[in-house]
DNA sequence: TCTGGGGTCCTAGGACCC
DNA sequence: TCTGGGGTCCTAGGACCC
């Protein structure tokens, strides 16, 4: 049997999970702010209707809307994080074939579960997904996964069937890919975009029917399968299963710039820890470390610096203590005074499963020894909350910490900020 | 004062080898 | 004047995604 796609995306994700805990933000118009309360990166339907732009600057949308009201969140991961756990785990029980996309989409294969009526299985799984966790999705159903992506536009537009796009009959494919711009295609981005309308391809319906000598010259194998895609031919299978991770970074712009080695190191070693403890989480280990700063890119007026480092381990690992002790030596060979920095991170490759770590003959490190504090630090974190035990380098009370001025409480994961009903 | 973070895949080009 | 051909591997950078 062919696959039918469906991707189910939550409206207006972050915004929902905040409204569905504050039900008085129920239309209003509502932002959700990305890290260091920097830009917009969710937008209540109320928000989108004033102009707000996606990506906007905070500080810019107070500058140009200074008079309208409008709800503003910092932007809550441990919240969204549970209610998409929620979510996915609801959609896994409308078809065996699940393909977590991001935090707030999922590929479906719903041939064989729908039982003909796709329309209505799709009405089914967005009344369920509403009911049981109070968060709106839209759906789009198609051949391909772009298709379904394409759908799932569709059923977001105010006049489509209440949120279920079917895009599997042959008849309407034509003039919905007639008036579908090609900026809106998945894989088309703004490069894209402005050279396929240079060369005439305006429309979905236009790149479906494009010369394919022509794509696979301008823009590779990847411009052949979205084409392809179109037409109906299915490229991208659903990945059930996450493929292994290959690279894994954490880095943050800081609340304040930094201007001192000491504070450059507190934060990198922040970083580290963080890093580490994601490698342990999916029990891996990295074979290189990279360490990077840089100074604020949008103040032309101060002096620019960036650079970065590759340190190759001797033997893979997943030690906080060893990654810092790495990144410290990264940081303090990249540092130079004088400058103003404004971001700095940690990027971790050459990953490998930590069971097939490759020992090394003259390794003089102790390293089971420094396993089994690391199990028992990730025990103390789990059982007493993230940051019950770190290393002293990484600081307290920083400084340099994010700004996250409008957070909404964690709801759903810790017992001390749970949601409070009264009845009258 | 103020501008996110974390990923993937693909391609071109250089280094190197026979 | 004129300087092979064909591989592989690695890396940096571009493009895209949410």
């Amino acid at each position: 049997m062919p696959p039918i796609f469906a991707l189910v995306d939550c409206n207006n994700f972050y915004v929902s999970c905040e409204r569905v805990f504050q039900p008085l933000l129920c239309g209003q118009p509502v932002v959700v702010l990305s890290n260091n309360d920097g830009c917009i990166i969710a937008r209540s339907e109320e928000a989108k209707t004033l102009g707000i732009p996606m990506g906007l600057p905070f500080f810019q949308m107070r500058e140009q809307f200074p008079n309208l009201s409008i709800q503003v969140y910092s932007s809550n991961y441990a919240l969204y994080g549970d209610m998409s756990a929620r979510v996915m785990s609801i959609l896994k029980q409308f078809s065996p074939q699940v393909e977590v996309y991001s935090i707030d989409e999922a590929f479906l294969d719903i041939s064989g579960c729908a039982g003909g009526d796709l329309k209505a299985y799709g009405h089914r799984i967005r009344h369920t997904v509403k009911q049981w966790t109070g968060i709106p999705v839209s759906i789009g159903i198609g051949a391909t996964k772009t298709l379904a992506k394409l759908a799932n536009r569709l059923a977001k537009r105010a006049d489509a069937a209440q949120g279920v796009f079917d895009l599997t009959g042959s008849k309407p494919q034509d003039d919905v890919l007639q008036s579908t711009p090609v900026k809106d295609i998945w894989g088309i981005g703004r490069s894209y975009s402005r050279l396929l309308q240079a060369n005439g391809i305006a429309t979905a319906l236009a790149l479906r029917d494009a010369d394919d000598r022509w794509i696979r010259k301008h823009m590779g194998v990847v411009g052949i399968r979205i084409v392809w895609e179109l037409r109906g031919i299915s490229c991208l299978p659903l990945e059930r299963h996450a493929p292994p991770k290959k690279s894994l970074m954490v880095s943050r712009s800081f609340g304040r710039s930094i201007t001192s080695l000491d504070d450059m190191r507190e934060a990198v070693a922040t970083y580290a820890s963080r890093a580490a403890e994601k490698l342990r989480r999916h029990r891996l280990a990295a074979g290189i470390l990279s360490v990077f700063l840089m100074t604020n890119r949008f103040k032309s007026d101060e002096p620019q610096y960036s650079n970065d480092i590759k340190i190759t381990l001797p033997v893979a690992s997943s030690d906080t203590a060893e990654l810092i002790a790495y990144a410290l030596a990264g940081i303090e060979h990249l540092y130079e005074a004088g400058y103003r920095y404004k971001k700095a991170g940690v990027l971790l490759t050459g990953l490998v499963p930590a069971h097939q770590i490759q020992m090394h003959l003259f390794d003089a490190r102790d390293r089971e020894r420094a396993q089994k504090l690391m199990t028992l630090v990730d025990h103390i974190n789990t059982q007493m909350g993230s940051g019950a035990i770190q290393y002293a380098v990484a600081g307290f009370r920083p400084r340099w910490q994010m700004r996250r001025a409008r957070m909404s409480k964690r709801y759903t994961t810790q017992w001390d900020e749970l949601a409070v009903v009264r009845a009258v």
